[in-house]
DNA sequence: CGCCATGTTAGAGG
DNA sequence: TCCTCTAACATGGC
C-alpha cells in the first residue's frame, strides 16, 4: 500500500476524527516495532490532544499539544482501521484508545510497519531528503541532487535520502513518464530531461493522490490509481504511448517496468 | 515448493 | 566516500 501518496490518503481520511481528540491509552502486542519502548510512548502520548495529523515523506505524523510528535510507518503492509465496539482488525498489532471512546488500530501482516515517539521532529525525520511536492524541490534543485553522481536513476528516486516519499510504484512510472531508462547514469542527464524528470515526479504523486493512492490486493479499497499506472504491474501489455509490450527487468534488487521503446537503454 | 511483494537497514566488498 | 549487492526483518498470495 504505502507510498506518499498513500500515506496522505490515509492522513486525509483519519485527520477528522483524531485532531482535538486526546490520546487515552496505547497497546501494543509486537513491541520490537516500536520505539523507545510501549511504556515509555504510552506515557508520552496519553493525555495529549491530537493538535494535527501530517505527513512527512512516508512517516503519518501526529502533532502532540504541548508538546511530542507520533510517527507511524507502514512499510510494506501497514494500515491504520477504526476498530469496531467488538473485535479487532485481522493482524492488529497495536491500539489507541481515544478519550471519545474509539479506538485506533495499527494492522500488519508483515510486522515491519514502525510507531516511534519524539519531542522533536527534526531529530526523528533528520535523515529524510527533500519533499517531492514541496516548494523547494525545483528543477534546480533535482538538478543539484543528480550533480555529480555516478549512481543509476531508479536506486537515486527510492533513496529517502535524497528524495523522500517515492516508492517502487511510482519511481517506475516517474521515470516511464520522463521517457528515461533507469539504469541511466544521474549525472547524463542534460538540461531538458532533468525538468522531465522533475515535471513526471510530482505529476505522477498529485494525480496518484487526487485518484487516493494504488489499491494493491485487496487492501485500500480507496485506491483508483491502480487503474491508471503506465508501466507498473504491466509487463506484457502494450504500452499506452507505443503499444511495445512492456518488460521487466531488475535494478537495485528491485522488480523494474519500463517501455523499452519510450526509455532507451543508457549507451554502454 | 519456490518466487514474488508498496520498505528500510546493516554489512561486505569493489 | 560512493555505490552495489546480499541478507534480514515476517508473512501471505500465486
Amino acid at each position: 500500500m504505502p507510498e506518499l501518496p498513500e500515506v496522505e490518503t490515509v492522513v486525509r481520511k483519519f485527520r477528522p476524527g483524531l485532531v482535538g481528540r486526546r490520546f487515552a491509552g496505547f497497546e501494543s502486542s509486537w513491541p520490537r516495532n516500536t520505539s523507545p519502548s510501549v511504556r515509555t510512548v504510552r506515557e508520552a502520548i496519553v493525555g495529549r490532544r491530537v493538535a494535527a495529523l501530517a505527513r512527512r515523506a512516508k512517516w503519518i505524523v501526529f502533532e502532540l499539544e504541548p508538546r511530542g510528535y507520533l510517527l507511524v510507518h507502514l512499510r510494506m503492509s501497514g494500515r491504520l482501521e477504526w476498530a469496531a465496539d467488538h473485535g479487532l482488525p485481522a493482524h492488529t498489532r497495536a491500539v489507541w484508545g481515544l478519550d471519545d471512546g474509539r479506538r485506533l488500530a495499527f494492522a500488519d501482516a508483515r510486522k515491519f510497519g514502525r510507531i516511534v515517539y519524539s519531542d522533536a521532529l527534526e531529530e526523528a525525520t533528520a535523515s529524510l531528503g527533500v519533499e517531492p511536492l514541496a516548494r523547494e524541490f525545483t528543477v534546480a534543485r533535482l538538478g543539484e541532487l543528480l550533480k555529480g553522481r555516478s549512481r543509476r536513476l531508479k536506486p537515486l528516486l527510492l533513496d529517502q535520502a535524497v528524495i523522500a516519499g517515492l516508492g517502487n510504484i511510482y519511481a517506475d512510472e516517474a521515470l516511464f513518464r520522463a521517457g528515461l531508462h533507469p539504469l541511466v547514469r544521474c549525472d547524463r542527464l542534460r538540461p531538458p530531461q532533468v525538468e522531465r524528470l522533475h515535471a513526471a515526479i510530482r505529476a505522477v504523486l498529485r494525480e496518484a493522490i487526487r485518484r487516493n493512492g494504488t489499491q494493491i490486493d485487496w487492501v485500500y479499497p480507496e485506491g483508483r490509481m491502480q487503474s491508471y499506472l503506465r508501466v507498473y504491474g504491466r509487463t506484457g501489455e502494450p504500452c499506452v504511448a507505443c503499444r511495445t509490450p512492456i518488460t521487466a527487468l531488475r535494478v537495485g534488487q528491485r522488480g523494474t517496468h519500463i517501455c523499452p521503446r519510450c526509455q532507451r537503454r543508457p549507451r554502454r
